[in-house]
DNA sequence: TCGGGGACGATTGTATTCAATCGAGGTAGA
DNA sequence: TCTACCTCGATTGAATACAATCGTCCCCGA
């Protein structure tokens, strides 16, 4: 006998490590320096979040090099883990790797946020379709809780934690339409698109909660196809927000330090 | 740019071991053994395909654990290059691992297939009108070589080269579509897509590349909305195909079923 | 006989060390 | 002065060695 793994499902949904929240704030680009990250045990898969995070943050800035040592001082770790990192972060997208030449973060243009958006937009609806039907009475009240959360940063005007609750929204929400390969699409989907809006998603922060309690609704009263009609109008109002977006702000610019509170 | 993994190997070499011999039905393979490849200098992409190929032939079955040390003894290189295709393959969604407990192969029930089939009738579409506008000529030629390169398989009846030369096609197709991302999510798709298939679709093989023939001739015209409708055509057909399979065997139950064959 | 606790083996996770490759810069030659 | 070649430094890639953790099995006691 096997003895199999278990694995009962779970597509890894943050386990809360405490994200090196500290230098909120100020995040200047590049220079790397601080540690960061000294407790002693961090696994692999925690440093290709801290990468994953600080390269949405604008810490690292897109085409910027990531040399191995440089990210292995930053995080506290050796080498390895740091290359098992790239790799999780190459399948995902986030950097681009050529052998003996190193790594870089991946550059998006204007065209691949047009996309990312557009490849959302038919693959959100399919999911909140699916939510509405499997739904757990617990994922639901997570949604709740994540529009209370909102709903008290809205009033404090903490934007950057806006930004987090945004994505764990959708994160969760992916989740609840039992699908493992769509939660896992969804799931990455949500963190290249917080990283395109950055800068933009802010602004639209009001309207945007409004409509996920909308769709909160819609889950809760189990209709898949206004499940599925009221996120395609979500995501619709995001593209027609990030078009209407003041400058080509695609770049790194200093936007939406947020916190890296990561609680789950 | 290139985007490093330039594919250009091909893995048959060694697929001589495929199916071991009529020993379908008894599942549990998991006990690989001969090296099969051993090759002196192997980089850990390679691994990754090489482990991703053998898990979509079926070689590793769903849910079999796959233990770094006989993995590295198989591929002959060190656990270190193992590690790093691992990553890779869990954020493809091959694999799911747990810290300590190692990593196994997914399991994908039926659902997920008939998710992955919805998936990709969302995104397909949208990359072939992107490829019809912007697919370069070098391109459209890989692709016409490819439905010539089938031709031949279809007439010598070589099936499980007709599979990779189908992921192939649809590969290249979006890539054609010029967005990086749209590319990769495709791509990897793709491979999931051939997974699923590797047991079912007994062969709608010549059907689904006269509808190739029709999607590379929307290119050259380079008319995007027949490209989207003539692929959007093309994935239903594959997705009827998949509904309409004699039994319900999608499941992990024997797994290894010998060669492994899909078209769409 | 059955349940709980602890030690052992096996496997994963990480660090350290060594080898291979690429790019930059300098030097010799035309 | 320009070009080609070559040497050297730096960085990535891989292998080996070490530490941490988990599951299992055995022993002990009720």
């Amino acid at each position: 006998m096997k003895s199999g793994v278990g694995h009962t499902g779970s597509t890894e949904g943050a386990a809360g490590t405490a994200g090196a929240g500290g230098a909120a704030g100020a995040a200047q680009p590049a220079d790397v320096a601080e540690p960061a990250r000294k407790p002693g045990r961090v696994s692999a898969h925690e440093v290709s979040r801290a990468i994953r995070d600080d390269i949405i943050r604008g810490v690292h800035a897109p085409g910027a090099r990531l040399a191995e040592e440089a990210l292995s001082a930053r995080y506290g770790v050796s080498r390895v883990p740091v290359r098992e990192a790239l790799r999780t972060l190459e399948a995902e997208g986030f950097v681009r790797s050529r052998p003996y030449a190193g790594v870089a973060v991946a550059e998006l243009d204007d065209a691949e946020a047009e996309d990312l958006l557009e490849i959302r937009a038919r693959l959100e609806p399919l999911g909140a379709g699916r939510a509405a039907a499997r739904r757990t009475p617990e994922q639901l009240g997570r949604l709740k809780e994540l529009l209370l959360l909102a709903d008290d940063a809205l009033a404090a005007d903490r934007l950057g934690e806006l930004a987090r609750l945004n994505s764990r929204f959708h994160e969760v929400l992916a989740q609840a339409s039992g699908s493992q390969t769509l939660t896992q699409l969804v799931t990455q989907l949500s963190w290249k698109i917080a990283w395109v809006y950055a800068v933009e998603l802010p602004r639209r922060a009001d309207d945007s909660w409004r409509e996920h309690a909308e769709i909160v609704a819609a889950l809760e009263a189990g209709d898949p196809d206004r499940a599925a009609k009221v996120v395609a109008k979500h995501i619709a109002q995001a593209q027609k927000a990030y078009r209407r977006r003041p400058s080509g702000a695609a770049d790194a610019s200093g936007g939406a330090a947020g916190s890296a509170e990561s609680e789950t």
